[in-house]
DNA sequence: CTGAATCCATCCCGATACTG
DNA sequence: CAGTATCGGGATGGATTCAG
């Protein structure tokens, strides 16, 4: 690569180009979680299911079958009975957790700030409202 | 587990914990790019609009509010005329775009990967497919 | 136990048009 | 310039049921 330093703006806000296809996927809305869970060891999909506070078995299944095709878990069939299923990281998953945690450290740090920010911004709001009720719909008062 | 470590496991996997939520909002679409762009300084509305390639201007309004909510942006409008509004990012989301860079980085590293786990998975689905074709709704043959 | 398949509600998102 | 309002299609996600 022949920049000098790293500018990945032009690179993440191109749709087309793979760094934002490939964070779209991780992006989802469980995929953080199972990554975490994963990350541990290789981990039965009903283990997943009960650890997953709030997934359905539906969206676990999807989700679990996506990270399989990105390449980041490995998943573990053994013909047994009653079936038996793993899921593994791989090696580049774990790497990538290695960011998530980071990611998730920064969100614990800062969840008061963004309450804090939430509350402020919602409050502002509420008085834009009383100041400037011009584009309500229904008198106040009649 | 006596959580010697960092467990964050219960912490992710929790939907109702903080750290899912604010996880929930920068795993947007568009959220990432946005907050790239605006860590290099104050960007107006329209810089942002002509920069994020496939970005309609709702979706955008709707972002930039929703990380403003969150404490990431501030917005700045000017009274003149025409007016002019420029986003910039907090000190928290500065530090937020270091991970968000790791995040990219490593996306751009392994993307090589995981084109090639893509169209592994996917080669191995066709192979299905012709291998049992048994839930196959219409006879083969007559 | 580990899924696949179906149905259905919701909501996200984009296109378009209008405004201060 | 910087939004807001509205509408409609498509994706998303849950509940349920069936199957290997």
């Amino acid at each position: 690569m022949s920049r000098s330093h790293i500018d990945v703006t032009e690179q993440v806000d191109n749709p087309a180009c793979p760094v934002t296809e490939v964070l779209d996927r991780v992006a989802g809305k469980w995929a953080i979680g199972i990554l975490v869970a994963a990350a541990k060891g290789p981990v039965r999909f009903t283990e997943l299911e009960r650890g997953i506070e709030g997934i359905s078995r539906r969206m676990l299944t999807l989700n679990l079958r996506k990270l399989e095709r990105e390449g980041l878990l490995v998943r573990t069939v053994y013909p047994t009975v009653p079936p038996r299923v793993e899921y593994e990281c791989t090696e580049m998953a774990l790497e990538l957790n290695e960011t998530l945690l980071a990611l998730v450290d920064w969100a614990r740090l800062h969840s008061g700030d963004i309450a804090c920010a939430h509350a402020t911004y919602d409050a502002a709001q509420a008085q834009d409202q009383e100041a400037a009720p011009s584009t309500r719909s229904v008198p106040l008062s009649a």
